[in-house]
RNA sequence: UAAGCAGGCCGCCUUAUCGCUCUGACAUUUUUCAGGGAGGAAAGUCCGGACACCACAGGGCAGCAUAGUGGGUAACGCCCACCGGUCGUGAGAUCAGGACAAGUGCAACAGAAAGAAUGUACAGGUUAAGCUGUAGUGAAACCAGGUAAACUCUAUGCGGUGCAAUGCCAUGUAAACCGGCAUCUAAGGAUUGCUCGUUCGUUGCCGGAGGGUAGGCAGCUAAAAAUUAGUGGCAACGCUAAUUUCAGAUAAAUGAUAAGGAAUCCGAUCAAUUAUCGGAUGACAGAAUCCGGCUUACAGGCCUGCUUUUUAU
């Protein structure tokens, strides 16, 4: 199983993310939330992916960073239960809203909702 | 030993698995291997520079900053030494520490009066007069009074904008730029606070080329570099030699999990130091062009020098 979350399959183009908050559906699962869209015109069947905490919520760069390392780490262990059966590319934006950091294991039974709740709906 | 003063340093460590980023090698698609990968403040963006672009024809005014003397430095509003004031028994701390003999302003309480004002009492004195002296209030009463983190004056320095600077490539095309020709003579623009002065000038056509867009590349990290040794200097710091290469991301790389160890605290066992067991805790905080400082935040710990009073040796 693949678990590598590099270059590739981050999310990098301002115009995509710009898109994406403008367009984009929600699943909520306190404290992540899931801003998606499809991707049209792309060659392989793979998801962009983001992470963002909001400056409003969490004051200092230093847990800003490790909550998003954190969600990330959360979503590359997670992320075969979407990436396995994709039909068409998808661009992904989880964004932490909640005022505080949470543990591990709280991001990841968050994390693993969204992504089956996700399944579910394409 | 206690209380205290000054300065410096550290900012948990090791291993395994999975993952991120940069560089190099094989390769040139994937993969694999090796090595590097946050701080003392990376922070606040308060000073000073390097670097880049714009403007350069200068003068005047305004504005801002600094303020004992000497030194250090690329430079500084930083640092060091000395002198002086104030505080402390002391080690030491602290000070915008130039000028009130240019002008203007201000001064609680007391006092007649804090500056064109002369009251009261006594003495002197006169044609006359606060004209002279003393008393009284106050820190200060004509004395070249006090006060400049009061205006001000003096001396010195200061062009502006900042790596989203700037250059190139790609995409791509309208109003802005340059040259030529015809036309117009007034508004306006530039000179980046203002002004004098200087300078450009409107519209149409043709040609060249440029502007905007965080898309990519360069700028981008080898330097006022670090470490060690010697040497000059009271010191800040300089000089010489050897060795080393030590982050370059861009929705933004250093993380997650597990195990073990060290430190501190709490509880239990023990008469007690020690020891054993269990539990908890680890601050402030994330590079964004790069340096030198300042300021602010910081759990806990270590080291060095010195002072004071008493005790012990």
């Amino acid at each position: 199983m693949n678990e590598s979350f590099g270059r590739s399959q981050k999310l990098k183009s301002k115009k995509l993310i710009d898109q994406l908050f403008a367009e984009g559906k929600n699943i909520k699962s306190y404290p992540l939330k899931l801003v998606y869209i499809p991707i049209a015109n792309a060659e392989n069947a793979e998801l962009k992916t983001g992470v963002s905490v909001p400056k409003k919520l969490v004051k200092t760069a230093v847990q800003r960073n490790r909550i998003k390392r954190m969600m990330r780490e959360v979503f590359r262990k997670n992320k075969y239960l979407v990436s396995n059966d994709l039909s068409s590319s998808y661009a992904f934006m989880f964004i932490h809203i909640s005022r505080e950091e949470m543990t591990y294991e709280k991001l990841d039974r968050s994390m693993k909702k969204i992504l089956e709740s996700f399944r579910e709906k394409i």
